[in-house]
DNA sequence: CATAATAGGGAATAATCATTCCCTATACTA
DNA sequence: TAGTATAGGGAATGATTATTCCCTATTATG
């Protein structure tokens, strides 16, 4: 959200090495114009725009399934430019992951923040995420599970981030069942680390069944999986 | 299970024109052998071994990064004996997935009948799910989670039948439920499709989860999960 | 026993893919 | 204003892919 997405497409590839936090390409733009000549021609290039749309080809095909070409025709970026931003394909994939479990994690901190309550919030993020595995969204499918299910395996760097993703999510929603723990809307008897487990299985889960587009109706979903914090 | 596995590779290609159930070689063969010659080496190859062993590639890599070369590794079989047996990489994966979804069938029906009662059964159903979404097994992943997320929304016919085998299991879950509230050991108030519906999601987020190394305690998480039929 | 038919194999092919290379137009510097 | 560094583009490349084609060893039949 708060990124510098206005970059020029460097010669040297921008992107991931080690894939620094969020986008290198700052401090090495921003070193170049001090010591070196500046660039040629600066078109002001919306590189979160670019990764929004990479995002969802990669959503929608999968990493394999999504060619260069599609990268080119979503990002609306010339070969040669994506391989001057990119490293390679895999940066690219890498890049456009960190960028929807950023979104994403906004949107369901925010779901979670119009809850009164602890057991409001943790309501509230299981609608949300019901919400967003439903319908044209939810076939869309989430890149998170779509990188377990395709990349964990065999994608050291991937199955890390995955694997991080998810304890960041479970932790996110165990905290908030001791919220409602301590402002007494959670029984004292419910185990909050199980329930968080179990809550991230019905979240992954939820996604891959509206891939499959089985119809999800929030209300009553969430009604019967509010019995886990009875 | 109870399938002739042991054929010939013909020379006319075998399985799936539009995939007809399970193997129409049968018929193929047992006609061809009546009107014409005898075929050649009949060196009885045992092709449901041959595609467990395709299923296991599949679930590891997933369709796409899964190549001709990988599949006669571990089918054992060449190029040109793979095409004569299967019209192309698309009809040995849904082979693959149709001997999937009937191996795991039967290992959770077999769990089920395990139970005593209703609840019982529905417990060791959730339990047989967590065992396989963990360790090693769960690591090779579920070929209908993989065919959900990497293939449901762009290949119909794979979407199709991710989508009938989803609604298989809900189905068979709503039946133990129902079978529960006769027997008397699930209460008459439980939502059966609701609650089949949302065990789904969880079984489904098990095999993410599991894929994505984090590791699932049984009885703890099913513990938790019965919380849905009091 | 000779013959014909074909199962199974693997080299050849054609398409697609990721990646590299180089060109051109631009805009800042000197 | 002339010079130059480079952003962005797109053709060329080499690797990999799915698929086809054809060869060979085998065996039931006439």
């Amino acid at each position: 959200m708060t990124s510098p997405s206005l970059l020029p497409i460097t010669t040297t590839c921008l992107y991931s090495e080690k894939f620094i936090p969020y986008y290198p390409a700052m401090q090495k733009t921003a070193r170049r114009s001090q010591s070196a000549r500046p660039p040629g021609r600066p078109r002001e290039f919306d590189m979160d725009t670019a990764l929004d749309r990479a995002v969802r080809v990669f959503r929608e095909r999968g990493y394999h399934a999504t060619s260069i070409g599609d990268l080119t025709a979503a990002m609306r970026l010339a070969t040669g430019s994506i391989y001057k931003a990119f490293r390679d394909k895999h940066a690219v994939f890498l890049a456009a992951f960190e960028r929807y479990t950023a979104l994403r994690q906004e949107q369901t901190r925010s779901a979670a923040a119009r809850g009164a309550n602890g057991r409001e919030q943790v309501r509230n993020v299981l609608l949300s995420y019901v919400e967003h595995s439903q319908g044209s969204e939810g076939r869309r499918g989430c890149l998170v599970v779509g990188s377990a299910v395709e990349l964990s395996a065999l994608d050291p760097v991937v199955g890390a981030r995955v694997n991080a993703q998810l304890k960041s999510n479970e932790s996110f929603i165990a905290g908030l069942i001791r919220e409602g723990q301590a402002d007494g809307s959670i029984p004292r008897h419910v185990a909050a680390d199980d329930t968080a487990r179990l809550m991230i299985c019905i979240t992954q889960g939820l996604r891959v069944v509206g891939k499959a587009r089985l119809p999800l109706d929030g209300e009553r979903l969430v009604g019967v999986a509010m019995k886990l914090l009875a």
